[in-house]
DNA sequence: CTAAACATGTAAACGGTTACATGATTCG
DNA sequence: CGAATCATGTAACCGTTTACATGTTTAG
């Protein structure tokens, strides 16, 4: 964060993280302070600034830039292994219909609440295209118009199967 | 599991988690021997039988069930906080043009071949439609796809804020 | 004056990964 | 017979969260 947006000390970065980058990663200030002292004794981060109230302001180092760009390209994508909505998807046959179907129609009025936040977030200057974070909130709202789009195509699959058993209990009553 | 997919041993958790699960949430055998102790001290699973080799056969009780049906309707869906796909994507305008076609090339590349790879699961039966893992594979499978196509939208961008850069100093070259 | 915001830290606990450790059975 | 697979565990470590703890400055 350093990196891309300047100089900061750690409560901004707890700001930060917050306003910004929280949709994407986050840390609290309980894990901020011990980092940046971490990153500056291996000299990725450097103290430029102290001001009011003892804050002290970080800069990223040549070095510290150099480390970043280097995870950036040389980090290979790896597949997400904690998908809670996707969690929830798959043991959504324990229960009953009506619960699944109020599951994910929340699940789908959750997404189109963060779709718009996400998309009030867009018109900032910060998020103008080229910006840091452009991309990234681009992909954030592209991943809820995923979540909910599926979601309501779920509980029409629901619908589907239900209706598709009725007819065929109506054909063959019997049976 | 236990409650979706009926009894199983540690050993052949770790072998669902491996082959079923492992794209939603994942486990190592190292966090399963522990947590189905723990479970059973609890009461939401029992050991129903003891087989070769020491291994024991675990069940879900009804308490068990209970615990996660509750879960499943009443948890409330919660913003994802770790995404790095999207934190990469942050930090991209760190790294030159050329770096950052090729990172977000071989995201679009790892996607498509993900979507393969779970394509092939769909055709099997445990993930035909109405079972369990068929609503969350096909959420897997439509993420893949929107950071596909998001990562290969970015790419367009990168190009078209060459090109425009590249007209304008043509346009005004003394500037 | 006092509440909110600014500002920084530490400690305990938790979930998860990596590595260590052991032994039984089966297949080639 | 030896390698692979079946099978179960523990220990150390790491990143993260929650809670504890303290003090300053500003705004109403």
């Amino acid at each position: 964060m350093l990196s891309a947006l300047g100089p900061a000390s750690g409560y901004s970065l707890s700001k930060r993280f917050d306003a910004t980058l929280g949709h994407v990663w986050n840390a609290k200030h309980s894990q901020i302070y011990p980092e940046l002292k971490r990153l500056q004794a291996e000299g990725l981060i450097e103290v430029t600034d102290e001001g009011a109230r003892g804050s002290k302001s970080y800069t990223i180092t040549h070095t510290g830039r150099a480390t970043v760009s280097h995870w950036v390209i040389d980090t290979e994508p790896a597949p997400v292994r904690r998908n809670e909505a996707a969690l929830r998807a798959f043991l959504i046959p324990l229960v009953s219909q009506d619960d699944a179907r109020a599951v994910l129609q929340r699940e789908a009025d959750f997404s189109t609440q963060r779709i718009q936040e996400l998309e009030a977030l867009r018109s900032t200057a910060e998020h103008a295209p080229g910006h840091f974070g452009a991309l990234a909130l681009e992909l954030g709202i592209r991943q809820m118009h995923t979540i909910r789009d599926w979601a309501q195509w779920a509980i029409e699959q629901l619908d589907q199967d239900t209706n598709a058993q009725a007819a065929h209990r109506s054909h063959s009553p019997q049976h």
